[in-house]
DNA sequence: ACTATATAATGACTGTAAGTCAGTTAATGA
DNA sequence: TCATTAACTGACTTACAGTCATTATATAGT
């Protein structure tokens, strides 16, 4: 009875096209622009089709989400790892390169990710999807603890605490990522996302060499 | 003709009662399944009545986020004066830590500000208004870099752009309110705002007093 | 006091889009 | 071939933002 696993298969190839249609049609329309009935009519499948592979509009998006972090750990993993032996702060400005990289490429992962705590998305995605999403989000963190780790043990950092510290940085990284996200605010600030991402980055990184550092 | 003047205030104290009513809807049910409906009945007027005051309910959001921001803005200047002369450092904590407190205590306002730039807001809200916000945004960042230009004059801090300098900062404490606005969240990184603030805080302000500093 | 005019307020109505479900179609296996 | 199950459909329901023709109220002139 093989039927079983190409039906499974099959399944999964549909899956897949509702996404891929929701990706076209979401970057193309905005998320809040483009309706169910878009996305179906471009995966050539009817609206009631589309529920039955995704509870809601805000489901497909979170996958989509789930998709973008995947590839966002291949990346960041690639970050950390080096043919020669790396510098602790090295370490951290390939991540944090990496990992601005990655969302400034995916404007619609940043986005859904920085919305995900709110209202309309918090209720309208399962438990176990949001638990997924939180999973991928620590596994990135753990690069940046994992440096902040070496950092300490090598006497190039000081601080008490690794994961509070790499919260710190990726707490920056965000706001960065936030605050340069619209034109007029980056206009306010005078300066470009990268310059800013520079001035970011090598503020945390000297507070985390500095003697007596807290975090 | 004194009949003009008693009008104006009338019509100024219905779009209070509005935005009062708004206010307790939003924050009793969340922004999203609070309905204007709602507001309106709150308010004692019908919906016709609402829209002839705001022209959406993004926009109503808007100016409660405009008055919290008001608000903001006379804390950050308290905060940023004192009796006695302060180190620059100590401004810089003050000022961060009102920034903090306000946020916590009036999480509608973050909410929408971290919002603001995302589609349905962006397009729901008029250039006046997103404007507005964004001039609040600059005259609370300027007491921030107030206190930087002032410890780089007092040889404290060693950058060479105190409005880069605090931008990074603004956008550290950004990230580490959005990082701790949810439960799970606040989980992963295993630590309470107040210590996370603390260790984000005196890392920045170390970056800033380390020599050779970039921002 | 009476009336004309302007201003303010109303709520039934429209439009849109998410989400549902009774019914249809297609595939599988006996 | 036919019965059973799984997959799919799209008309329908529901909910809510936003509109606008109509009604009510206040003001000013006579």
């Amino acid at each position: 009875m093989t039927t079983r696993a190409r039906r499974e298969r099959e399944k999964e190839e549909r899956r897949q096209s509702i996404l891929r249609a929701a990706r076209e049609v979401f970057f193309e329309n905005g998320f809040h622009r483009a309706t169910v009935d878009n996305v179906a009519e471009r995966a050539e499948v009817s609206k009631g089709t589309v529920y039955l592979y995704f509870e809601s509009k805000e489901t497909i998006l979170a996958h989509l989400l789930l998709e973008g972090l995947g590839e966002l750990l291949g990346e960041l993993e690639q970050a950390y790892a080096a043919d020669e032996p790396l510098a602790a702060d090295e370490r951290l400005r390939r991540l944090g390169r990496a990992y601005l990289q990655f969302f400034q490429r995916e404007p619609l992962c940043f986005h859904f990710l920085m919305a995900m705590d709110r209202g309309r998305f918090r209720e309208a995605v399962t438990p176990q999807v949001y638990q997924e999403v939180l999973k991928a989000s620590i596994r990135g963190l753990d690069w940046v603890v994992r440096a902040i780790e070496q950092g300490v043990q090598e006497g190039q950092f000081h601080c008490c605490d690794a994961r509070q510290a790499a919260a710190t940085l990726w707490a920056t990284l965000n706001g960065v990522l936030e605050l340069m996200n619209h034109p007029l605010r980056r206009e306010m600030v005078g300066v470009g996302t990268e310059v800013l991402y520079r001035t970011a980055m090598e503020t945390v990184i000297q507070g985390l060499q500095a003697t007596g550092s807290t975090g």
